[in-house]
DNA sequence: CTATTTTCCTATTGCTATAGTATGAAAAGC
DNA sequence: GCTTTTCATACTATAGCAATAGGAAAATAG
């Protein structure tokens, strides 16, 4: 039940991009060095951000990466859903509707119905934009530091 | 984000065995059938909780497997978690205290760990016997089967 | 026009966990 | 002593994760 390196990290590459928004395009190893990920690996991820229309990008030199929108309307669900795929934490239940015949019988789908609502309402109430005042709130000293 | 077929056998072997309680001691061989797992497999489940004992065991001919406790004393958080290990979305919350230097100014552990607690507050708040009574309700026309 | 920078694309690799299968020993009952 | 059952362990096949690697394509700088 682990969210993979994927998913967590293309969150923080998310929130780094919003985190260093100044107009101008952020580069893949800038990411990279801040948030101590392999270049490469996050090449492939932000990819999957960029085709999905997540972030735009520019190629060539002083090219890079910025947020398509704004902060607010990213939720960490989608991001997640995006990269890792259903969080469902049964595959029966990736289907709509369900496919199984055993659905109306199955005792135990009830508890993974549950758990997958519990845990999309925790993901998709959770925005970039809280990200970013999360940050703001415990670094707000970073903003002096010559 | 996958239970594994481990967590979820696990907990249709302990409502399996809940279900079936005649006072006498049921045989893998049973289970498996009914459940359609491969009895094999299953053995190293059920071994599993016998070793937590969750079941209670009995060798040799007519012997088998039985609940150690009644079905409302097991929640199906302790069975996927003595059978996944922990439930936690991102490793770094699986030690306590958090040992990460970076967990105060982490901006995406308290998504992490409200998840957790969601996932937590789903299975720790459904036992084996609600899952007998959900079968019950369901199946009640079963008891009339000749 | 050329060199550099950057994204874009795809192939390959090492590792680990899952989901079993297989073999047989040990215990208990008939 | 034979059969039934749990118990213990070794093995295997597959898939996904987490990268690494190599280079093509596009854009800019000079």
């Amino acid at each position: 039940m682990k969210i993979s390196t994927r998913g967590r990290y293309a969150v923080r590459v998310m929130l780094d991009l919003a985190l260093h928004d100044t107009g101008e395009y952020i580069k893949v190893k800038d990411i990279a060095k801040r948030q101590s990920i392999s270049e490469k690996y996050l090449e492939q991820i932000i990819s999957i951000l960029n085709k999905a229309g997540y972030v735009h990008s520019v190629r060539g030199a002083q090219g890079g990466y910025r947020l398509a929108n704004k902060p607010e309307t990213y939720t960490v669900g989608m991001i997640l859903r995006l990269t890792e795929g259903s969080l469902s934490p049964v595959s029966c239940l990736d289907n709509d509707p369900v496919q199984c015949e055993r659905y109306s019988i199955c005792e135990t789908v009830m508890i993974w119905q549950r758990l997958l609502d519990a845990i999309n309402s925790v993901i998709d109430n959770v925005t970039i934009q809280d990200l970013v005042d999360k940050h703001n709130e415990s670094n707000a000293s970073d903003d002096y530091v010559i």
